[in-house]
DNA sequence: ATAAAAAAATGACATTGATCAGCTTTGAAT
DNA sequence: ATTCAAAGCTGATCAATGTCATTTTTTTAT
């Protein structure tokens, strides 16, 4: 659990870090780096950053989960992507030269740092190694992307909650899944209601237990299968 | 239009080139990369890469439609892009380290030039200028690809294939969109009938007219507005 | 601990869009 | 020019899912 309160990190010993994108720096770069961020503490459902605002450094997430996400036309939210700790959220939009087209939101409590954009460009420019990681990243991503859309379109909710499950499950790696259902339908991409009729069916199956506001995965073959992947 | 047979194209006068990420390449660069890329005349329907293949290097269209897309469970196809000329095309699973995820096929006659992996990377290596513009180009289109996943979970099929046309339209800029049914279906992820009759109301309400298969754009502001954009 | 607000759940109903089957037109190959 | 296959089109049907209205449960703030 996270502490409740603002905590200060330093980037040598953070656990976080070792697995992120910032896991190879050497130690001149690692100092560089301790110097130059902040750390904040967030409290839940408070944005990182707006859709359409300028982009002014990227977000590295200490504890906690980060929804990214954008805006239908109705205002209605579709969730991209959850990002634990150990992801760096906004990096996209530096290279990019545009605003955000994406905004980012905290759904629980969280630890995170923010590195001003001067100083993480510079640190890319300098660093072959942080360099192709970020290609490489974005890459993997564009391609999850082009999954993704393809799920959506031709997948029925049902398949696409099922195979979202088992993702969210890995990024509450051992936690339970712990969403609003709307946040959950805005994954998916469905209506709340319809949501939540889908995990009522889930229940009797015994593919899913639910405590209160929490879902525990009972059976991660079956929602696989189910989902057809 | 496009000749039919084998034709060379020089770098340095190539008119697709100058809008493409390799646009500011300096003399140099330019002679290297004539150099390097081999120019290849495909038939309509030709495969450049296939989903699950190791990449080998990039390929330049000079001139043509090539289609890039993922299959779903049952092998239906869904369009991610339609690259005109002056795109470079297989460029992200170069970094990605991994096999492709997405394929790519002509959907018209095509004269597209060929990059090695090892050419392309040692010229995006020691090209600053090059990198960023690639770097640049990825963001932007992991930004484009959520506002995709979105239209897909949150718009009826009438709204996006409005969408879809428009952003057609663009593509084929000047040209009538020349697509077959089920490619226009796949692209909007939507069954060939349900487009066909909603091609049908379109025509009703006066916003587009066929040409046998050519679709041309009557009513580029009311699409919009349907599209709800 | 309690009250108020937010989220979750359920029911009834309307609508979209997929599927299947069959027919027509177009276009490519001989 | 003729034939055959592929693409385009139409109709009928039905399941999946969205919408709206209401009730119950959970969470949050005092």
């Amino acid at each position: 659990m996270l502490e409740k309160s603002h905590k200060y990190v330093t980037c040598e010993t953070c656990g976080a870090r070792k697995s992120s994108l910032f896991g190879g720096l050497c130690n001149t770069d690692l100092d560089d780096l301790n110097a130059q961020k902040t750390c904040n503490y967030y409290k839940k459902n408070q944005p990182l950053f707006l859709e359409g605002s300028t982009p002014r450094g990227v977000f590295c997430v200490n504890g906690g989960k980060v929804k990214i996400f954008t805006r239908g036309e109705e205002g209605k939210e579709q969730i991209i992507h959850v990002a634990k700790e150990g992801e760096i959220v906004g990096f996209r939009a530096m290279f990019s030269g545009e605003p955000y087209k994406v905004a980012a939101s905290t759904i629980e409590e969280c630890n995170i740092c923010f590195i001003g954009k001067a100083d993480f460009l510079n640190m890319v420019d300098t660093n072959p190694g942080l360099r192709n990681g970020i290609m490489r990243e974005l890459s993997k991503e564009l391609a999850d992307r082009a999954t993704f859309i393809t799920n959506m379109a031709q997948k029925s909710v049902r398949e696409r909650l099922a195979f979202s499950l088992v993702l969210l499950n890995d990024i509450y790696s051992g936690e339970m899944i712990n969403l609003t259902r709307e946040d959950l339908a805005n994954f998916v991409g469905t209506a709340t209601e319809t949501l939540i009729r889908l995990l009522k069916d889930f229940k009797e199956e015994e593919l899913i237990q639910t405590h209160a506001r929490k879902i525990e995965i009972l059976d991660q073959e079956g929602l696989l299968d189910l989902a057809g992947v």
